[in-house]
DNA sequence: CTCCTTAAGAGTCATGTTGACTATAAAGGG
DNA sequence: CCCTTTATAGTCAACATGACTCTTAAGGAG
């Protein structure tokens, strides 16, 4: 904070105190459609209502801390498991009645997660699951705009980042790599450009040396690749199109 | 928030409060150097420091809001003007010990500003200043790390949206806008390369129809040009060297 | 085993954008 | 009147991209 403008002897219980909670919008790849981590409500407001992950920030804890705490409780993942996704704060919703119950200040984060297990149903009685991006309703409160913000702002990133790899496992086919890319934006991409994009830029992936092909599906066997030391992309790879969803 | 894994009967009295503050990063550029607007701390801790403006968020009022109303009030620039400014959301900090005295959880904004007026002293002692990027020391708390991000921010949104023509007056010169890219990237652009990619990219400026010149300096009169209708870059205009700063 | 389908991977070609430069025009200063 | 400065008009080659074609190597159906 400033400090500035503090009132001499600023009493913080004088304020109506301000909760801090993060929310989270985990998403991951299943089947190739694109997938969000949602529990239902079971009080109310929204009683029955599907939402976001999220809880409140401990008072020892930062925001980024509570997110981390919060993916693994949800998910059922490990601690080290879950040190290793890609957790990216969104921005924070502070508007006065986006909780009708008291003052929430919501820190909201987006959360990349390759292989998606099934959540675990955790301690309380409320259920998770994963959900194909919009074949929910209405989710509560106003985590309809939360999950839009971090779809647009993970669109965005796969053009000039190598954000991509974070939905993948470790060892990945370029066409696996190229199927977030169509996934997220909602496009059918050219297998050959796209290849000599990723390819040609340095650091993006690199090839795995052992066995130089993976078995699975039908059509030619695919080479591995893991993700590589860059972070940005430069050039990016624009959509198609030219114009944000 | 999400209401999900709240305790039943939570009591917001229980927990030890957090307060909710802004903080902005408020830029302009001076004589084709990049300002930022700071004020002088008058209290411990920091006592003497200089520290980005900011304050409480008040407990009717969103963080968009109270930065919008700090804004106001630390430039001394009408409401009216203000609500013209770009003000974005960088993201929120929350470290539990970034604050001496309390839990503080503050939303970082970054604000563009044109013409730079000096700042009014405002109704208490601390002293405001425009003081040059770069030339002030270690900032209180965690404010450095704040207009570090912030510049950041601002640096990389030049690169593929039309923000820059926020830095500049209602209508204003190509070479202005230039000065704009070159002081936040801290490069050199090549004149006509930057002429033609800004008048070929359809809705980023439109020409003023009166008086076709503006006289002031040495050298060939320059053509006047408003912003625009569009607000993102596609292509991008992307900076030199391909690295972020 | 053979044909068909599917996807990987190699390569071509035209187009569009960019970076590096050159040249001209129109002002102010000495 | 010459020199400096900045705007504006062009040129040209290198590079990146989009649209395709072709070959290779699997699995499945008959």
């Amino acid at each position: 904070m400033t400090g500035h403008r503090v009132p001499e002897g600023y009493d913080p219980y004088a304020f109506e105190p301000f909760a801090v909670t993060v929310d989270l919008a985990v998403l991951t790849l299943r089947e190739d459609r694109l997938h969000v981590l949602l529990v239902e409500r079971g009080q109310e407001p929204y009683a029955g209502s599907w939402a976001l992950p999220g809880g409140f920030v401990l008072p020892r804890e930062s925001a980024e801390g509570a997110a981390r705490r919060e993916l693994a409780e949800e998910t059922g993942l490990s601690d080290g498991t879950v040190a290793g996704l890609h957790l990216e704060q969104l921005r924070t919703y502070s508007e006065p009645d986006r909780d009708p119950r008291m003052r929430v200040v919501s820190v909201a984060f987006a959360a990349l997660v390759p292989d998606a297990p099934e959540p675990r149903g955790g301690g309380d009685a409320a259920q998770a699951r994963w959900m194909p991006y919009g074949t929910h309703g209405r989710l509560a409160f106003d985590h309809d705009r939360i999950l839009a913000d971090a779809h647009e702002r993970v669109g965005a990133k796969l053009e000039y980042t190598c954000l991509a790899t974070a939905f993948c496992p470790p060892e990945f086919t370029l066409g696996e790599l190229r199927q977030v890319y169509e996934t997220v934006w909602g496009v059918e991409l050219d297998r050959p450009n796209f290849r000599r994009k990723v390819l040609t830029t340095p650091g993006f992936v690199q090839a795995v040396e052992g066995p130089p092909r993976l078995t699975g599906g039908r059509g030619k066997p695919a080479a591995l690749y893991r993700a590589g030391e860059a972070t940005t992309l430069h050039p990016p790879l624009l959509r198609p199109e030219g114009r944000s969803t």
